[in-house]
This record gives structure tokens, C-alpha cells and sequence, in this order.
DNA sequence: CTGAAAGCGCTTACAG
DNA sequence: CTGAAAGCGCTTACAG
């Protein structure tokens, strides 16, 4: 049960040179003869050496390893993340240990002890929040914190979010445009920073436009609770025209509550608008209409932030989410087509 | 930019015995009196230790690090299985580094150098096939390595796989049974053992049956692969009436192209079935009848091959997908409802 | 049951 | 530019 494996020894015995020389030769900055790093970088080539960074991880203070902490990762949105995230990341030299939340509420805690464990460069927020002291325990150990779509930053910390109430008064400018007068706002009982911004962005506008508002809140994020969330909402007697689902996930089952159970016509009689343009949106059974998340501007800021020393003091990143028009809005007038 | 945290050392004189006391304290099996280990144990948890798992796995021929290599990740059944996967193998005390393939055709082989580099006590395949000598390399770490739906296995290492050619076999009974005589096999041209594995059970079965089959095979696996199947196949002068989608993906794409563009109602006019049964399938929009991944076992029978030393054989483990029956095949006979 | 010592594979001052 | 030496934080025979 023993792993043999090729040391940097074997390397230095080859090439004729010391340990130490295998070490700067496959370093990037190190000062060391041409010809030196040629035989060291031949030698390791042939046997085939690579690096353990383990020991190196050891005597550095960076282990080249990031902990993405993460809820629900098969989720379309969460997942796309993901993927994106993993590959700036890799792209930028470094390695993803992924730790899943989806257990138990200590797990956040529990994720913090394996990557400190781990000694981990970094922890990257997708879900949950760390508690406080936990935190504090991180970035003593030297780790950097990247918050994403979450709550407050602290110092040594960044928070990337996107402008999710700008989208919530957005939405409804464009139903009103639509010339939806009963609006709706339906989201999930989640409460993240996100979604409570979206919502109390919509909802001030709709205030502002001096209309009443509807607002129907339950369960998780999800499509089951979308489709139960369309059904509370066309069952009113005043049923709405016009509704903003905080996430597209709910967008869906929303459309399809009201499309198969109410008979009711998406866009002429009812206009949805989402949020995250995930992939299915874009299917042709929902055209929907959604503020997309700039997934790769959310992982390159991230990354970004990894890469550079960056001030100490805490950083906060917004983004913008733009609009993906499709066919779940009512066009008033048709479009002046040339 | 030193890395303060708190080592065994301060542990030890914390509780006033030697680091050899700490290490065994907190090692499962070893021996120490009770009474030390508590000391041992308070001392620990007050000063909130950590053991530093890059310097236990330098020591110990087990890192508790699994590396899961995949492309893809955004994608509903992937995310699926990482999700799964991820949870296993936490609940098993593992922790997950996930490497993503999706860039350059040499990213396997970079993904498995990360892998050595860090000590991975093994590799988890959900996506491409290493090189036979990499593949070797790695099991000369003493890497082990379990590959998912893929080809062939070799010894360490386990091949978990579907019994996809009777789920071909099965769909062809079905589709006849709802009365469809004109079947079509749509697939991507992926090529993947476990897609050529459905088809080739589909072929066979509606050649058995003596009937005549239209296949129709493009591109990535996809949704817009699926649309671009359905036009092209529900454009024929031979119109099918029933057909096999070797995936989900494909299926919803192929449904709404039907649906949207020729106006073929479902499951009147066509019978579609596909395969992984993703979130998406049981969305009112679709009602997929589809075959479902067991995701969980997949995911446990990966993590308990690694659990156990295993005998050193290559192992297969064959898991069945189990039919989930939905909306997309028409019924012929009205169930008898008691 | 416990401690002193060796050693895992690396990196990095320290001399030369 | 290079090598010998110290040390990162741990685990594990080896004595006692």
C-alpha cells in the first residue's frame, strides 16, 4: 500500500544537480543557469516528476487550492456558475476543492474546517454565509474570502453582486410598457441578499407608479414552488397581468401553472419576467423574458481578485445583470421592422 | 503574509504532553489513555486546531482528497451527479477536487497531473478517458481510479456503468406497444459507450421486430441538438411516430420543434422517450417519459468501491435505469381506474 | 501508554 | 549560480 512516486531526489540524481536546483529549475522566478534548468527540466520530463504540492504547499504560504462552498449545485444556475468558476480558476494555475452545504446547517461550519484542513488560498462563497468568528478564523489562517451574491464583506474579503434592485424596478418599467396594470411580484421564502433586493426593487417602483401590488411568497427556490406560486396568483379574482418572478427557475413553473391549469395565454393575457437566464429560458416552451447574471464576469472578477494582492481593505464588486428579451412580455407595438 | 494557525506544538504543550499525544488523540484507532485524549482534545478544541492535512497526507499514503474530473458541469444530469457524488463522498469523510475538462482535448491529461500533484487518493471519471499510460501513472501513485458510463476498465479500477442497450430494447417495446410503427432513433454524434450502447439496443430491436427504423445523429448533446433532430426528422415525407432520444437534452429539443414548428401534438401524433430523466423531464412543459439515472447509486456504488481496499481486478458494477413513466407516449388503452 | 527521533518531499535563507 | 542545511507540520516505528 505504499506510493512510490518520483521525488524531486530521483530528478536531482538524474540531471546531477541538488535538490535544490530541481526545486528553482521548476520554479518561475528563481535565478538559476539556463543550461542548469534544461537538464533539470529534461530529467523531470523523463521520469515523468511532477511537483507534490503537498510539501510544497507545506513550506509556501500558498497551497494553490480554492474551496468553492456551494448549495444545491444541481441547480441550473448554481451549476453554470460552477462551471465557469472552475475554469477561470484553472485557467489562473489553481485547483477547486468543492464542497457541498446541502446537508445540515452546521455544514457551512463544517466546510470551513475542511478547507482551512486543506489549508485552502481562498473560499469562495456561492451559498450560505460564514458565521463571524468562523470567518475571522479564515483569514487568520491566511485565507481570502470571495462572497458572491451574499451580504456583508469584511476586511480581506470581496463581495461580488450583481444590481439585483435595478432589475427589480426595471421589471416593472417594462410590464408597465406592456401595458400590464395588475402586477405581481412571486418569489421564494429563501430571503438572500439577492432576491430580497430584487423584490423590494420592484416593489418600490410599482409604488412609485401608484399601482397596487401583489405579492405572493413561498417555499424554496425551485420549479415546484413556481408552479404553486402560478396557481395562488391566477386564482385571484383580480388576477394579475404582469409578474416578476425573482428567479427563472420559478419563472417556469409559473408559466406552466398558468398556461396548463388557467388556460391563461403567455404573453397576451399574462407577461412574465425572470432572473438568472438560465438555460431553459431560452427553450422555446418558455421564451423567457430575464435579466441574465453575467456568470463569467462574476467568475473573472472573483478570479481576478484571487490573482492580485489587493488592498486589504474589504472590496465590493457590482455587476450588472442585462436584459434578455424573448416572447414572455407582451409587445404593445409591433416592432418598426425595416 | 505568513500563515499564523495553530500547529499540533501548541496543542501539545497546551496540554502539556508531546505532539506524539496529539497525533494519536486525534487518530481514530491508536492507543492512548483515555485521560490523555481528553486533555488532548480540550486543549485542541480551545485553540481551535485543525490538523494540517497537507503534512498528515505527506505521511500517510492517504490524502482523503478525490479528484472528479469533468466537462460539461453546467448541464442538468452532470450537475446532478456532482452533486451526488460530492455528497457521498463527504458524508464518507472525502473531500472533492473537481477538475473541469471542457477546454482543449489535452485537459485530461493536465487534469490528471493536477491530480498526482496533490496526492488524490483517486480519480472519479464522469467525462473523458484517460490515456492508457497516464491511466497507469496514476495507478503507480497509487491512485484509484472509478469511471463512470465509460468504456473499458482496468485493473484498480471500476467501471459503473447502465444497462443502456436494454433501455434501447425496452424503449422499442414501448413505443410499439403505444401503437407507433414509423419508430426514429435520434442521437448526438457524441459517440459515448453509453449513448452507442442505447442505440445500438434500439436498433437492434426495431430491426427484431421487423420493422423499419430512420436514425438521425448530429452534433453535441444538446437542447439545440434537439431541435435541429425533430425538424429534420418530422420534415420526412415518412414522418416518424415514435421516437427514442438517447437523452433528455435532446428530447425537450426535439419535443418543442415538433410541437412549435410543425404543430405535431404529443403524445397523439408522436411518442418521444429519452434518457437521464433531468429535472426538466418532469416539467409540466414536457412530461418526458424517460429513463431515469439512479444518480444515488451510482454515486454510493463510486464511493463504496473506494471505501473498502477492494480486490485489485478490474471491478464493473452494472446499475439498471428504471423507466419513469410520464406524458410523452400515448397510452392506448385507458388505464383501468378502480 | 508515552516520548524522542526519524522522515515524508519540498523550499529557502545562508554561504561560497 | 549552486549546494548543504534547516525547517514546514505531521505520523510512526522504536524504546522504555
Amino acid at each position: 500500500m505504499s506510493r512510490p512516486s518520483v521525488s524531486a531526489k530521483d530528478v536531482a540524481d538524474l540531471a546531477g544537480v541538488s535538490r535544490a536546483s530541481v526545486s528553482r529549475a521548476l520554479t518561475p522566478g528563481a535565478t538559476i543557469s539556463h543550461e542548469t534548468r534544461a537538464r533539470v527540466v529534461a530529467a523531470a520530463e523523463k521520469l515523468g516528476y511532477q511537483v507534490n504540492r503537498l510539501a510544497s504547499g507545506l513550506i509556501r504560504n500558498e497551497t494553490g487550492i480554492i474551496a468553492l462552498i456551494a448549495s444545491e449545485i444541481g441547480t441550473p444556475y448554481r451549476a453554470q456558475l460552477l462551471g465557469a468558476l472552475t475554469e477561470k480558476l484553472q485557467q489562473a494555475g489553481k485547483v477547486t476543492l468543492l464542497i457541498n452545504t446541502d446537508r445540515s446547517d452546521e455544514s457551512v461550519e463544517r466546510a470551513l474546517r475542511q478547507a482551512i484542513s486543506y489549508r485552502t488560498d481562498a473560499a469562495i462563497f456561492l451559498s450560505g454565509m460564514p458565521a463571524w468568528s468562523l470567518a475571522e478564523t479564515c483569514q487568520k489562517n491566511g485565507m481570502r474570502l470571495v462572497l458572491i451574491n451574499r451580504d456583508e464583506a469584511r476586511p480581506g474579503s470581496v463581495l461580488v453582486r450583481l444590481d439585483d434592485r435595478a432589475a427589480g424596478e426595471r421589471a416593472v418599467a417594462l410590464l408597465l410598457a406592456a401595458g400590464c396594470r395588475r402586477l405581481a411580484l412571486a418569489s421564494s421564502e429563501a430571503g438572500t441578499p439577492s432576491l430580497i433586493a430584487r423584490e423590494s426593487g420592484f416593489r418600490d417602483a410599482v409604488r412609485a407608479a401608484g399601482l397596487d401590488l401583489v405579492e405572493e411568497r413561498i417555499g424554496v427556490t425551485s420549479y415546484r414552488t413556481g408552479l404553486e406560486l402560478g396557481t395562488r396568483l391566477m386564482a385571484r379574482s383580480d388576477r394579475p397581468d404582469g409578474v416578476f418572478c425573482t428567479t427563472d427557475l420559478m419563472a417556469c413553473g409559473l408559466m406552466d401553472a398558468a398556461r396548463f391549469r388557467f388556460g391563461v395565454e403567455i404573453p397576451r393575457a399574462l407577461s412574465v419576467i425572470g432572473f438568472d437566464d438560465i438555460a431553459q429560458a431560452g427553450w422555446e416552451s418558455y421564451a423567457l423574458t430575464s435579466f441574465g447574471q453575467p456568470i463569467d464576469k462574476i467568475a473573472g472578477a472573483a478570479t481576478d481578485w484571487l490573482q492580485n494582492p489587493a488592498e486589504t481593505a474589504a472590496a465590493r464588486i457590482t455587476l450588472s445583470a442585462s436584459l434578455v428579451w424573448r416572447n414572455s412580455v407582451r409587445q404593445l407595438h409591433q416592432p418598426h421592422n425595416s
